[in-house]
DNA sequence: ATGTCATATCCATAATTCATGAAGTATGGA
DNA sequence: TCCATACTTCATGAATTATGGATATGACAT
């Protein structure tokens, strides 16, 4: 992940209807969630929502795959860890013991 | 953490100057920079640093602490764990062998 | 073929964000 | 007290971004 794509993820991430889609197929997992489902879960009106949804493509954090009629869409868990990496890299100048309670601290509320 | 923090925080991230003063205060450790130095190391005016450091802090990724006529600047790292988190919620449905993986991947290239 | 459902794209308008110059504040030294 | 240094704040215009109506596309059913 250079800085050009970090940007263009917390761009993504820094708009509240992206934000909530977002989370929201996080939650969702592997099952992923339809356009329509997700306009419906926010009360967004699809046309707005389908350029968010563009926009998150374009930074590489969801994934889709047409279904008949339906696009459903994905968190892309790997985009996520290039973004979350790029922000912690270098973080304690090369001693791990400074950074390392701060990523095993994280979880996932599960 | 809350979704409006978030967004801020996530704002804050989506633009070059701040993405690369809050890294390079990550990168810096307890030692922090001081806004001149910050200003030099990235090549930006003063007072458009300033501003954009001002927008960091609001934003909670960043504290600062005055030291005679300068200001010192550190990365708030509970800041950047409570954005982390947020987005990592409930990432899995209850099944952290899910996201477990994801989490332990991250490193920070120390 | 025609209709309908699910979604995407186009376009105009409104709102937000950004960098900058100019001016202001705080600190320390002469 | 006066000046220089280190920053911050303010006002402004330029550029970017978001939204919503209208329209287009693609898939399935009749």
């Amino acid at each position: 992940m250079d800085m050009t794509s970090a940007l263009t993820a917390f761009s993504a991430l820094s708009q509240q209807t992206r934000l909530e889609a977002f989370r929201l197929l996080v939650t969702a997992g592997d099952a992923g969630m339809s356009a329509g489902d997700i306009a419906e879960a926010l009360d967004v009106r699809q046309n707005t929502l389908s350029a968010n949804l563009s926009v998150l493509l374009q930074a590489g954090l969801v994934r889709n795959q047409r279904e008949g009629r339906v696009i459903r869409y994905f968190a892309d868990m790997d985009g996520m860890r290039g973004m979350l990496g790029f922000l912690l890299q270098d973080c304690c100048g090369g001693r791990p013991e400074l950074c390392q309670p701060l990523i095993e601290d994280l979880t996932c509320g599960c």
